[in-house]
RNA sequence: GCCCCCGUAGCUCAGUGGACAGAGCAGGAGCCUUCUAAGCUCUUGGGCGGGGGUUCGAAUCCCUCCGGGGGCGCCA
């Protein structure tokens, strides 16, 4: 990587600077090298005179003086000055961007994976929506963020495990079952009623039908104490087979799915309870047993076993968490909706009572969406039950635009997600203009070949025939690509994928746009063909990144 | 009342310590006999909710106030 050689120069120069000169302070200290916003100040900046002028007491430009009087060489480098209140502006020559376009151009899509995760294993849990009913948009935002992460986790050199925990056991579930009971006798023509408690969602209705179609027969010979346990598996089975395949045509894969009711089954739950207990973190008060959670910081005491002797969800949670920390992982990241927020001290509370470190547990949290039909909010009601379903949201804008939109902006950001623009394909929907670059890839490469214009080995091609600003600016945003998702790995934000990948394809037209690929020139031609494989390795990685398709025609 | 997120251009959002604050869309003016115009160029428009503070330097950090959203169950 280029900055750190410029980062090992100026920590030379700055130890020379405070041996020639006399200056104290000048070692070990923290300075950036940082790509300026305006490129007017060069490809890298540093504020090390800025830093430097307080221990050395003299004026930053001066110190700027000294640092580029002591600076050794950098490969690569054309230029060094100093600039406005004191910083240092290094310029990049062809040589680095010829490097640039070797490296992509080879390397295909996966050229810019890096090893800055160093190794650290990640589990990442999203989605884990509880199998009562179909996926919302709110889960489709934390299926996306979550996949996105996890790909961007792996290219930045982390292995990553994806998991799908779901509550299958617990008086939701009962309550479930007993809705689903009701609409089924309903549509085998009883009387019947779903639970004041239950789930009133139109969905339901339709299962419902579904059931009594199914096993209406088998049912109806089952005394009414025995539909329970029939009705649950099957409602159960029903509504994973939806979030599954939602999720497939979301495109957001998983490695493991971890059942709650296992959890019970194993005798998880009752572990953990007697490591709490071992450990002193637990009382008896009010019938119930609870959790000393106050103990680390959270604001009260939280309820384990009810007065009635059930479960509460934080109990098999617990569990949970002492499970996935004993399968080995450097480091757990959840992904939880905004209504979930309130846990977080609760659950770390809990892996700080198990023994673990509550710092191995990362908990993200994405804002609510909310969704709109040509700027009109849709309305959606959770407790009637009616709402845009993740996967309808899918079935209406494609899975390319409903992930784009979904990961493009912060996860801490409240999504307005807008279905008509989304849908819109034209130049206001930048999913088609990432897209739209690399079906001109496609393109260029169909014409070359038709025009029996062949690409001969990189080793011949002459790369300095590159220059036009539209040439090294379309290798500047390439040579981007490791330090943004290495920095979208560290900052676990996705969308920053998003907003490169979209400078990256406004680089790639302006460069279609003023260079013509096949011309007569032919050493000209040959450079361009390889500057434009050098393109398509990115835009591939950035398309895999998002997890969209790459088109070769639109 | 307490906790969390947000408040940046008409709209949707980036930018979370650095150099005159950016993009897309919308508005205005242009560019197709040449590899896909789902493209490109130029242009209008904000000083980052208000106030105080820290810093050589603040949209970014701290305090406070205001506004919007969400959460505060022996429900999950």
């Amino acid at each position: 990587m280029f900055p750190e050689a410029i980062r090992r120069a100026v920590a030379d120069a700055l130890r020379s600077v405070a041996a020639a000169a006399g200056l104290p302070g000048l070692d070990g200290l923290e300075f950036v090298v940082e790509r300026p916003r305006d490129r007017r100040h060069g490809d890298w900046a540093t504020n090390a005179a800025l830093v430097a002028s307080r221990p050395a007491g003299r004026p930053p430009r001066e110190v700027a003086a000294l640092i580029l009087e002591h600076l050794p060489s950098i490969p690569h480098l054309e230029r060094v000055e100093p600039a406005g209140p004191g910083f240092l502006n290094f310029t990049l020559g062809p040589s680095w961007y010829a490097a640039v376009l070797a490296r992509a151009a080879r390397g295909g899509a996966g050229h810019a994976r890096s090893e800055a995760g160093a190794g650290e294993r990640v589990q990442v849990e999203f989605v884990s929506s509880n199998p009562n009913g179909p996926l919302h948009i709110g889960h489709g935002r934390g299926g996306v963020v979550g996949d996105v992460l996890c790909r961007v986790l792996e290219y930045a050199g982390h292995p990553v495990e994806r998991e799908y925990y779901y509550n299958d056991a617990g008086a939701q579930m009962g309550r479930f079952a007993a809705s689903l009971e009701a609409r089924c006798r309903q549509a085998l023509g009883e009387e019947a009623s779903v639970p004041e408690d239950g789930y009133h969602g139109a969905y339901l209705e339709a299962w419902g039908r579904e059931l009594a179609a199914a096993q209406g027969e088998a049912l109806r010979v089952l005394p009414a104490e025995d539909w329970g346990p029939e009705v649950l598996r099957w409602g159960l089975a029903r509504a994973m087979r939806d979030i599954e395949e939602t999720l497939e045509l979301a495109r957001i894969p998983f490695d493991s799915w971890f059942s709650e009711a296992e959890l019970h089954r194993r005798g998880e739950v009752e572990e953990a309870i007697r490591r709490l207990e071992e450990r002193g973190f637990l009382y008896r008060a009010e019938g119930a047993l609870w959790f000393r959670s106050t103990d680390f910081g959270d604001e009260k005491d939280r309820v384990l076993i009810t007065r009635d002797g059930r479960y509460t969800y934080l109990a098999p949670d617990i569990a949970y968490h002492l499970d996935k920390f004993g399968r080995g992982f450097d480091r757990l990241i959840n992904i939880w909706g905004a209504d979930h927020h309130g846990y977080v001290p609760r659950m770390k509370a809990a892996v700080a009572a198990l023994g673990f470190d509550p710092g191995c547990l990362e908990l993200i949290i994405t804002q609510m969406v909310n969704l709109f039909r040509g700027g009109e909010p849709v309305r959606m009601s959770t407790r009637a039950g009616e709402f845009v379903t993740f996967r309808k949201v899918i079935e209406e804008v494609g899975a390319d635009a409903a992930r784009y939109y979904l990961v493009a902006v912060s996860p801490d950001t409240t999504l307005n997600f807008d279905l008509e623009e989304a849908k819109r394909q034209s130049m206001e929907n930048p999913v088609y203009y990432l897209q739209y670059a690399y079906a001109r890839v496609r393109s260029l490469e169909e014409f070359a070949a038709r025009e029996g214009v062949e690409r001969r080995p990189l080793e011949e091609a002459d790369l300095t025939r590159l220059g036009h600003p539209a040439e090294i600016e379309l290798l500047k945003q390439a040579d981007r690509l490791g330090e943004e998702v290495a920095e979208a790995a560290a900052r676990r934000a996705p969308h920053r994928i998003a907003a490169y990948a979209q400078d990256f394809a406004t680089a790639f037209h302006k460069f279609y746009t003023d260079c013509r690929v096949v011309t007569d020139d032919a050493a000209l031609t040959q450079a361009r063909l390889w500057l434009v494989e050098a393109a398509k390795s990115v835009l591939a990685a950035v398309l895999g990144l998002l997890g969209l398709s790459a088109p070769d025609h639109m």
